[in-house]
RNA sequence: GCCGGGGUGGUGAAAUCGGAAAACACGAUGGAUUCAAAAUCCAUUGCUCGCAAGAGCUUGAGGGUUCGAGUCCCUCCCCCGGCACCA
């Protein structure tokens, strides 16, 4: 009988079914491994091959842990708002709520015909007002610690899709979703403070296991500056009492070079020396252009920088205490630092730069004693045409002359402080998060609006607050929700003093409902908590979480900043790591054939319902695994997805071989083969763990080549050993026949004992094996032998052997005495069951 | 510009404690089987020279350390990902 996956498959995945294998049991005496993946989100198109590949490797490493005789938790559900779904409703009219119950029920279908071993009474969906009600929740909460704040702020905002975004959501000034250019808005919008949490969020990552771009992109994205806020004082100011501008710098070393001063266009010092600015029209225009500046604009600029000088006010240099100007320049960021920074042109590109264009003096600070050690260096040759931006010696800086960078930080930090006119500072790039959507099909925002009594958060007990039903999706013309469309829903009582108050009408970012989507897995049904702490404490952390890279600095970093915040008001137990997910690893985007980007639009899409039809989900399975290395991106070859089937075909048939033969009395000597079995045992079970899957089976197959040339070379136990170990690449296969096998030997024993057939026990009910650490070591290796480095024979001979030996059978060998002829061994290196390598001239 | 990852046959790739470069697979070529094709099986397959035995060369380029370098060090080039006037 021929391999024919379409008619065994649906068979096991009914079997696992109802014996309920893959549930987690909690409380389960076990010890726990908790196994996560990120959930999809239903798109109308299905699932795609991409999708696939972390399912399959993490389903491999779930479907090992239990043989390793884990109580496993390997949970899916839905994270289903979204715009994609919005969208496809404005244009048919059908809710989304119809559509995503469509979607998921195909994505379910399709997950099922993998043969994914995930526990599905855990199955939770972002949508589902159960669900959300938490998500609502967690808000609230939010709001209770002043961690969620309503502000008027300039907002990314995509004209096509008329939503606000987050930083993280806008690539190269344009739209993550629609490619539409992202201007600013100014918009009333909920944030989160996610910058309250930014130091924690870097040092917390020394206690997790995270590859390490995946932590250095996320410290890169929060971005801390630690560094020093001084004071420079306004010193021809007509107000009586003392003027400061603050500004800060990493660089405090370098404040002797500082010869002038720049403020950003948004800095609120300038309306206040407004009337000492004597030349406040050419100012205030200025200020006003750079308003209207994108981006991009700004960005185009960076070589050519503009700015206006301040006349009629000059600052102090708190070291030297000399008068410098100061400026109003664009190149100065309001939203970072204090907004204001003093200049070192000789130590910064872009001060010197900007020096350069208005002819302002650079004094040179730092000396780099690299470059003084080139020939031809004189202090006087090196003018000050160039930027030294590294650490040195300091120069022309008084009484700090000849300090090294790091050390005069610290002396005039000091110095300074006891002036009170210098402090330690940190500073980070992370901003807060826009948390508002201006759209329908998200979480509704529980809050209301009193005109008496301000903001206020629903009542927990008014949880969930639903989602009402709109017959228009699209956003109003003001780009508001099309919540704000349905009045009798907007218009409510105040919780607090029962006067008219209004609802909030955006919803939460599709970010939400991930947040904390993996808390709710262990608890997926209680209505009292989002889980309940016990439940939390026996399952929590994670242990193993992969997902995707361009999920670092969004889903990655938003959900241990969630995760954090949870932590900290006892939610979960404070017994707990303040770190959600102990180790992360990610998985390669799979390209369309040629290595282009599978798209819809381009027509390369492949699903997985076709391969399955045609090669079967377990030839899919290897095949993914198979292809290349798990964490990089790879073209999708269908000529390897035929190979993959080959190798599946050859295991069947050799199986059934094996199967059907009438064993002989059990042999005594141990093949050549076990011994291989026992290897690729060691390399399977290590591949997986180390996610090297594609080595995993190209062992499996190294060692199907050789068990053809041996059919009979194997034990029963072997056959056993070999389909466990290929059970968790090729599930349903390595399971008939592995039943096979057990039905075909009771019926031999039959013959003899009673004729009772077994009860069906899965493979995965079995232990994973254990290779035999004593078969795996060879008494044979084979000699190296090489002249000058150069490999000229190999020899095999006993392990073990001394140098003495090894040399007097490599000057034996006659390829070796034909190199040696006349010539005279310099040095002999010997490596012990490795090598000899003779050394001649 | 800065940070991170990478560059190995016709292709996807193996091999990183410095010790057999190219495992496994795809493709290609030849053969067996077949009326024929598909499928399957067997053989060959890094490049150059050679009838062969064999020899030389080869891991982006160039240098270095070493008995020995894909692996370590220096300089440079290219590709991918991220950040980008962040003081």
């Amino acid at each position: 009988m021929d391999y024919n996956p379409n008619k065994i498959e649906k068979r096991w995945q009914k079997f696992w079914e109802r014996l309920e294998i893959f549930e987690a049991k909690d409380f389960s005496k076990k010890p726990k491994k908790y196994i996560l993946i990120e959930f999809p989100y239903p798109s109308g198109e299905g699932l795609h091959v991409g999708h696939c590949r972390p399912y399959i490797a993490l389903d491999i490493v779930s479907r090992k842990r239990r043989m390793e005789d884990f109580n496993v938790l390997f949970p899916m559900g839905w994270d289903a708002f979204g715009l994609p779904t919005e969208n496809y409703a404005i244009k048919t009219g059908i809710h989304p709520k119809i559509a995503t119950r469509k979607n998921t029920v195909n994505f379910k279908r399709q997950q099922k015909n993998l043969g994914f071993s995930f526990d599905w009474t855990r199955e939770i969906n972002t949508t589902d007002p159960s669900y959300y009600k938490w998500t609502q929740w967690i808000f609230v909460q939010l709001f209770k610690k002043g961690l969620a704040y309503k502000a008027k702020m300039p907002i990314n905002w995509c004209s096509s899709c008329k939503i606000g975004l987050a930083n993280e959501e806008v690539i190269d000034g344009r739209c993550e979703r629609c490619g539409e250019k992202v201007v600013k808005k100014e918009k009333e919008q909920w944030l989160l403070k996610i910058t309250d949490y930014a130091e924690r969020l870097i040092d917390d990552l020394e206690k997790v296991d995270y590859p390490e771009r995946v932590k250095t992109l996320e410290k890169d994205w929060i971005g801390r500056s630690k560094g020093y806020e001084i004071k420079f004082q306004v010193s021809n100011s007509k107000f009586k009492e003392k003027r400061f501008i603050n500004v800060f710098t990493t660089r405090i070393d370098t404040i002797f070079g500082a010869t002038y001063l720049v403020v950003a266009p948004e800095h609120t010092i300038l309306e206040k020396l407004k009337k000492e600015i004597e030349n406040w029209k050419t100012v205030e225009r200025y200020i006003e252009k750079s308003k209207r500046k994108t981006d991009k604009e700004r960005i185009s600029e960076i070589k050519n920088k503009t700015g206006i000088k301040l006349k009629g006010i000059r600052v102090l240099n708190p070291a030297t205490n000399k008068e410098i100007p100061i400026f109003v320049a664009d190149y100065v960021l309001m939203h970072y630092g204090t907004g204001a920074i003093m200049s070192v042109p000789c130590h910064d590109k872009r001060d010197f730069d900007f020096a350069k264009s208005y002819n302002l003096p650079i004094i040179k600070v730092i000396k780099s004693e690299e470059k003084e050690k080139r020939p031809g260096f004189t202090l006087s040759s090196e003018s000050y045409k160039e930027v030294y931006e590294g650490e040195g010696i300091l120069v022309n800086s008084k009484r700090f002359n000849g300090m090294k960078s790091e050390t005069a930080r610290e002396r005039i930090a000091d110095w300074l402080a006891k002036k009170k006119l210098a402090k330690k500072s940190v500073h980070y790039k992370l901003r807060d998060w826009i948390f508002s959507r201006q759209r329908y099909w998200g979480e509704p925002i529980p809050m209301v609006k009193c005109e008496k009594c301000g903001w206020l958060a629903l009542p927990e007990k008014e949880l969930p607050l639903k989602l009402p039903n709109v017959k228009e999706y699209k956003p109003t013309e003001k780009g508001e929700s099309p919540l704000a469309k349905i009045g009798k829903w907007v218009g409510t009582k105040c919780p607090k003093c029962d006067g008219p108050a209004k609802r909030e009408t955006d919803v939460m970012p599709n970010w939400a409902g991930s947040n904390w989507y993996y808390l709710r897995y262990c608890d997926p049904k209680n209505d009292e908590n989002l889980a309940s702490p016990k439940l939390l404490g026996y399952w929590m952390p994670v242990d193993w979480y992969n997902g995707g890279m361009e999920h670092t600095t969004l889903h990655l970093l938003y959900s241990r900043f969630i995760y954090k915040f949870l932590w900290d008001i006892g939610t979960i137990p404070k017994f707990l790591s303040p770190e959600p997910y102990k180790k992360r690893t990610s998985h390669g985007i799979i390209l369309g054939e040629g290595g282009i980007k599978m798209s819809k639009s381009k027509g390369n899409v492949i699903s997985p319902d076709n391969v399955i039809k045609q090669y079967g989900a377990d030839t899919l399975r290897v095949y993914e695994m198979f292809m290349g290395p798990f964490n990089q991106s790879i073209a999708w070859d269908t000529k390897g997805v035929k190979g993959v089937r080959r190798f599946l075909d050859k295991v069947w048939k050799l199986s059934n071989q094996f199967i059907n033969l009438s064993q002989s009395k059990s042999q005594q000597s141990v093949s050549d083969l076990e011994k291989l079995l026992q290897k690729t045992i060691k390399k399977v079970s290590e591949d997986i763990e180390a996610l090297k899957f594609n080595t995993a089976v190209s062992s499996l197959m190294e060692f199907s080549n050789a068990w053809q040339k041996n059919i009979k070379g194997l034990k029963k136990k072997n056959f056993k050993d070999f389909l466990k170990i290929l059970s968790p690449f090729a599930p349903h296969l390595a399971e008939e026949l592995y039943q096979k096998f057990k039905v075909q030997s009771s019926k031999r024993k039959a013959t003899t004992k009673s004729s009772k057939v077994s009860k069906l026990k899965s493979i995965f009910k079995e232990k994973w094996p254990k290779y035999d650490i004593k078969l795996i070591k060879e008494e044979k290796i084979v000699l190296i032998i090489e002249i000058n480095g150069k490999v000229r024979d190999k020899i095999k001979v006993k392990k073990e052997i001394s140098e003495e030996e090894a040399k007097k059978i490599a000057l034996n060998s006659p390829k070796i005495k034909k190199w040696l002829q006349a010539k005279k061994i310099k040095k002999t290196i010997f490596l012990k069951n490795k090598l000899i390598n003779f050394v001649i001239i």
